[in-house]
DNA sequence: TATGAATGAGTCTTCATTCAT
DNA sequence: AATGAATGAAGACTCATTCAT
């Protein structure tokens, strides 16, 4: 099916994705209707399927894509995390920032999955996390750490600041208060926060 | 409704809770199909609604009744809490097995509610987490901690456990391999592995 | 099942069926539920399904009840009707009152049956209009009337002065707002306006 | 919704309009099953949805529908109503049978909106009669009538017309037996004995 | 006699999916 | 490629009726 979808126009082809996105990351997969993507994307339902095959198809043809999509452009934003933790945030920061510009919800979509334990939803990821979250698990074992931030155990403190993005992300796309610099803002002055902690 | 259902025998009563809470901790209150419910508690349709009136109804009690329930327990079991974190988190998790004795799927269920995003759900809690978790966190502000979990910030190493409990325990009872002695064992070894680190 | 429903005391007889009187008077038969009838009457619902085997026998019952007790009332209440038309109405408008003194919602519900059109509901009176419709027909071709009246048709002027009653009670009663008086008073200035327009 | 359903063949509008038209009039709002609707339309029940979103939308729709068709083909059928007040009733018998070429069961269904108290049929009517009542008395206030006929009240002959016209319709078409000629033959016959007496 | 728990068939409604055009 | 009408199975909920106590 893949071939079908990418001979659209790539404008057509994000309107789809991004609807698809917003719709799955607000109310979750299961209660996605087909009939709410398709209004948000401007399309008809016979479309969709004819794309997608099914809800089921539609959902993995863009979770392998936000997957790729964001991988990609993630390790060619990032340098080579040489830097120090706090450093590092920063750069992962921004990336993601630059990601949202093409595709708004593709961070919150990528989390929802993760925390629903759809039986539709959950033979995704095998018994992995998925390959962004493996990604950044994988900086975390690279990055050289304060000794404090170390003896708190592994990569908590990356969690925590992880779980700080979704909640301000969400809420921002949520109230549809969302724009990148006060994301961006609200996440600088947990950083500085934490660093001060040291 | 509340004199109706109580003036059940014990034991329906129980069964009907149990399978309100298996039914729901494992596939979300939106997923969870009063037929699955009923078939599960092995009473009819009918009166199920005889008891709750609605769905939502149903959930309201069920919640109401399990947060009151395990909160009693946890502090009737739980001394009062002048020893160390170690010693304190595991007269927590003793009490906790305690509680799934008589509702092996309370804490799932009610860790399922707090993490759903369901507009069903989420009016249940107001603004604050709820009752259970918050007399968790009120019992890590009492505690004496070692230096090093203190540098570490707030309460984030019980947060950790609390995870670890969480994941520990889906897998089991998903998996219906869950026999009280092998959580236990599973969750002692990862705080004897903590409180190695420091 | 009649003999089992007379050996109650009569206090409980008419508690039950003025319950159901009124119930079917406000909704309808079709949506006046065992449930509503049961609560209003302050039984049970098994004792209701005791005495009247089922819904449509516990109709049939009430029905033929009201019938009877209302042609009996009325017959003993308005002397032998030589005088002219309007002192008869009077005279009817008289016993209703008294009817309605013990069974306030018997002539509402009377009307109820007689106006809808349910396969339930019809039955109940063959080709024919009820008795108490049939009597007060009856009354009407052994009246002397104005020869005005008899000009403008048969009974017709009887049957306006029949929309009017009922829908004046109807919405006293529906209102909450129903007195003997008040509703006495509404159709005797009623009936002082057709007199004058002779 | 509408724009949906106006795209049907028409064949296929009037086979839903006319299943719907009949459902109620015989069973009433409440009592009509959307399953004997579209059994007797020959669509599926998900389409029914899918043009009227609900029960009720399907009624609102329908009864809109009704009343702006009777009304344009009542005032396009009736000459300027300078004649008499049995030339008049002629013309409006002879419009609606007319009408229930099209719509075989839309005066009746009309009808049984107007009387059915239901909660769910009664706020399509505001405090008004329906339309086509309304242009009825419109009617009736310009009209010529006999001496005779204007001493008995108002436009109360008119009513006796209009229930003798609906008691022969219902008896009609609810036993099966109805073709317009026995009912035109049926109500001229009424006709012709009030015009005797005067 | 009296209760009310219990049943299950029936009702409205939703939604992924198919298909003629 | 694109549409949207059409389907039917499944879900929440109602209610007359039965039955053990």
């Amino acid at each position: 099916m893949n071939e079908k979808f990418f001979n659209l126009k790539k404008e057509k082809q994000d309107r789809i994705i991004n609807a698809v996105l917003k719709v799955i990351a607000l109310h979750g997969y299961e209660h996605a209707s087909t009939e709410d993507i398709v209004r948000e994307a401007g399309i008809s339902k016979g479309l969709l399927f004819h794309y997608f095959e099914s809800k089921k198809g539609m959902l993995e043809f863009v979770y392998e894509y936000s997957t790729r999509y964001a991988l990609l452009e993630l390790k060619s934003a990032i340098r080579e995390p040489s830097g120090d933790f706090f450093e590092l945030e920063k750069q992962v920061l921004e990336a993601e920032l630059q990601l949202m510009q093409q595709y708004p919800f593709i961070l919150l979509f990528l989390e929802r999955l993760a925390l629903d334990h759809d039986p539709e939803t959950a033979p995704l990821f095998g018994e992995q996390p998925d390959p962004v979250r493996q990604y950044y698990n994988e900086l975390d074992t690279k990055i050289r750490r304060p000794e404090k931030i170390l003896s708190a155990g592994a990569g908590k403190i990356s969690d925590i600041l992880h779980y700080a993005k979704l909640t301000v992300l969400r809420s921002l796309l949520a109230g549809g208060t969302y724009t990148p610099s006060v994301y961006r803002n609200e996440i600088f002055s947990c950083l500085d926060a934490l660093q001060a902690l040291l």
